[in-house]
RNA sequence: GGAGACGUGGCCGAGUGGUCGAAGGCACACCCCUGCUAAGGGUGCAGACCCGAAAGGGUCUCGAGGGUUCGAAUCCCUUCGUCUCCGCCA
């Protein structure tokens, strides 16, 4: 959410931001909404104090036993309380529809962030690796022979219907190993503090991190109001909300594996075919909540955190800076991770770090002391996968397909595999 | 699911119809004293919003929403959350 006062003190450049993310003339809007408001809320509060004035003197008049004066001052109070009650009732009217536009106004990028429409204007930062050289056609991995049999599709959508699937054997335990090997190199390696959080939550903790409003569509909600995370990101950076920090406690940098669900409405159709795109899924998500300063520079820490990840894995990939058109409504600046996947001949996305500022810690009201006392300021918020398991998994299996329709797998997940660093035709571990 | 209790400022915690935005403690900031792995004294210190160049003034907020009343942290209703006991259960 955006803060009013900066919109009232430099329009013009709010409106050139909005500009950026192919929004119009919602700026204007905004300002004559406000200053509507701020003249009810004046009427409103003046006719307030008036009556409290009035009220103050009907106790001092009962006080000295002035009854004329009381009851004179009595029927005045009464007879001013309707106005007042319609004056706050049309300033909080005013006040909620600022709010809910407010709400639904997307963060504004970052100068550095390159326009554009859509994802064929993000820009490429930087390259790790090399594709490896296939000697014959690499397969997409659902076709892999030895994936095949621990990958059950039929049955996932027997269970549960499309976009879900069963892991067996050899499969089951690889994607379970990618998963502890991640956490344990963020907990071991890069000082985040692990943490297991619910996937049910409140719907202000949606509302909070930017799912709700304009994008409930995308989430699940239970019979009961929960609603199931898209992402650990909602719990993670929701564990500040309503609080005032400590300030020697940020940055704070958290890690979690979690189930996540998606509805993935609107992307019927888009990679129907293999475990790419899946209602359920695992990730391991980083959050840091930190200080106005310090912001940006854990932006570039959290993305060479999910790096190192496809590294040690050795999988090449290539790090974007996502454009103004294909950037999320809550971040100022966003990383992407593209894997290389040989089946598909091209890079997915297997991550995506993103810095928030303080847009989500308004909605949350999530504020920190300055060092040295002074007004309490807004904490800014980061989150980014490191990484998607699936994907991750997905990734693997395809990059280290053989001819022969075995896999060999990364040496870093060998502790977690009982030793073995082979999948073999057959589905099995050796 | 049954019964009950609770929700106050950064934290703890008093306060049961007006003099309460709210005692006291802790934490924090500044000052004084003292002098060394401590302690003592003083002062300040809730947030949001509105008006104002500022000084300052005003309004609201004691989980949230509504009600009673001239007046609500205090009484009533609803709701969200938390806790305890019982039941059920991984």
């Amino acid at each position: 959410m955006h803060d009013i006062r900066a919109i009232r003190d430099n329009p013009e450049a709010f409106e050139q931001a909005l500009n950026r993310r192919g929004l119009h003339g919602l700026t204007s809007q905004i300002l004559s909404l406000d200053s509507d408001r701020r003249a009810r809320i004046s009427a409103a509060e003046n006719a307030q104090a008036e009556q409290n004035k009035a009220s103050k003197e009907v106790g001092a008049a009962k006080a000295r036993g002035d009854e004329a004066e009381f009851e004179r001052l009595r029927a005045l109070v009464a007879q001013t309380k309707s106005d007042i009650a319609t004056m706050q009732a049309e300033a909080a009217d005013l006040d909620a529809r600022l709010r809910d536009l407010l709400l639904g106004i997307p963060n504004l990028p970052l100068d550095r962030v390159p326009d554009g429409a859509d994802e064929d204007d993000n820009v490429e930062l930087r390259r790790w690796g090399n594709p490896r050289a296939f000697d014959f056609p690499p397969k997409e991995h659902f076709e892999i022979a030895g994936v095949r049999p621990g990958m059950d599709f039929e049955t996932g959508a027997k269970l549960s219907g499309s976009r879900f699937v069963v892991l067996k054997g050899g499969i089951a335990r690889i994607h379970r190993a990618l998963a502890q090997f991640m956490i344990d190199l963020h907990i071991d390696k890069h000082g985040l503090e692990e943490t297991w959080t619910p996937v049910l939550v409140l719907e202000d903790m949606m509302l909070g991190t930017g799912q709700l409003p304009k994008f409930g569509e995308d989430s699940y909600l239970t019979r009961e109001g929960y609603w199931l995370i898209p992402t650990a990101e909602v719990t993670l950076t929701n564990t500040v909300h309503g609080d005032l920090v400590d300030h020697a406690t940020l940055p704070r940098r958290m890690v979690a594996h979690s189930q996540c669900f998606r509805s993935e409405a609107g992307s019927a159709g888009r990679d129907t075919t293999g475990m790419l795109r899946q209602h359920q899924f695992e990730k391991v998500e980083m959050v840091s909540i930190t200080d106005a300063e310090s912001g940006l520079a854990e932006h570039d820490r959290m993305t060479r955190c999910a790096e190192a990840v496809l590294e040690a894995l050795e999988l090449p990939y290539r790090t974007i800076i996502l454009c103004t058109g294909d950037m999320g409504a809550g971040a100022r600046i966003t990383h992407d991770l593209e894997v290389w996947l040989p089946g598909q001949d091209r890079y997915r996305e297997i991550s995506s770090v993103s810095y928030c500022g303080d847009y989500q810690a308004r909605r949350m009201n999530a504020r920190y002391r300055p060092e040295g006392g002074g007004k309490p300021e807004f904490v800014h918020t980061l989150n980014g996968s490191g990484l998607a398991v699936g994907r991750t998994l997905i990734a693997v299996l395809e990059n280290g397909q053989q001819a022969d329709g075995s896999v060999v797998l990364p040496q870093v997940l060998r502790p977690y595999l009982g030793g073995a660093t082979r999948l073999s035709a057959e589905g099995v571990l050796s």
